[in-house]
DNA sequence: CCTAAAGTCGATAAGCCGTATCGAGTTAGA
DNA sequence: TCTAACTCGATACGGCTTATCGACTTTAGG
């Protein structure tokens, strides 16, 4: 399951994505468009803006934007950001491998096989999918 | 991540499913055997005999069985009973859906359809995939 | 230049979950 | 009947999730 963060996460930058213009939007409006607890929103945008998904400019009329275009942004790199790997075991990751404690050979492992499976066909679908393609489907619909 | 309980949960079955012979093993083989907390291994045991993936005899001599053939039991079964749904929010599970509460209109979310294709390859995946295969896997290779 | 408005950042806290252990209870074979 | 095995509820402990607070820094605009 996703976390709550990540859902937020998730919400926010389609919100970015359908604020079309070059001035920044406010944490504040961002919060009450996306429906996140605003402070809270704060720190999911400070993780991003580490990552270079958002971008902001401090001080008196200052705000935040996507930070690259929405179509290079997939929902497996908001994802990885707020709760880490997509994959099952930490043997199995791409982003954030290491080998588990207790696997004997990992080369042959029975379980790991089907983890690497699994892994490589969540992130099939989740790295083809981006916050733009989200957001059309979320205008279309009236809301995200 | 699948949770540390449900990757003893596979090796555990897999050491089962190696053990050939219609007399149960004792949770203390399977314990050493499969390497998990032998106390530890008795909750998960409970958890997954529940669900008619092991059956036991108490008493005396006593132990574990597989409660279905190998190759009956799939990925997706042990982890769906040790840690849930695969999908990644509640509203695109389909073994325990429950609708967002913050969702506006699940019809037309934008983010469920994504998230509804990812839990669909996974679930292809691990569905497809049997703790028989595993064990054959793991003999090949002298372990699991 | 000064102030109000905005992002930044570290600390805090309640609640839940994962991991694991204990001990008493129950069952049934020898 | 005794003892070895499974059963089951209780407990503990830490860490993570989900926030919230308040002080600090930056900067536009008057």
């Amino acid at each position: 399951m996703l976390s709550q963060k990540a859902r937020y996460a998730l919400h926010a930058l389609i919100v970015l994505a359908e604020h079309t213009g070059d001035t920044p939007m406010q944490i504040a409006d961002v919060a009450e468009e996306a429906r996140v607890p605003r402070k809270f929103l704060e720190q999911i945008l400070l993780d991003l803006k580490k990552r270079g998904i958002v971008k902001s400019t401090r001080g008196r009329s200052g705000g935040y934007l996507l930070g690259k275009a929405p179509r290079d942004i997939t929902f497996a790199d908001v994802i990885r950001v707020m709760d880490g790997p997509l994959a099952l075991a930490p043997c199995v990751s791409v982003t954030a491998y290491h080998k588990c404690e207790d696997c004997v050979d990992e080369a042959t492992c029975a379980i790991r096989k089907v983890l690497l499976a699994a892994r490589d066909a969540t992130a099939q679908v989740l790295e083809s999918r981006t916050i733009a393609q989200a957001a059309v489907t979320a205008r279309k619909a009236g809301w995200a």
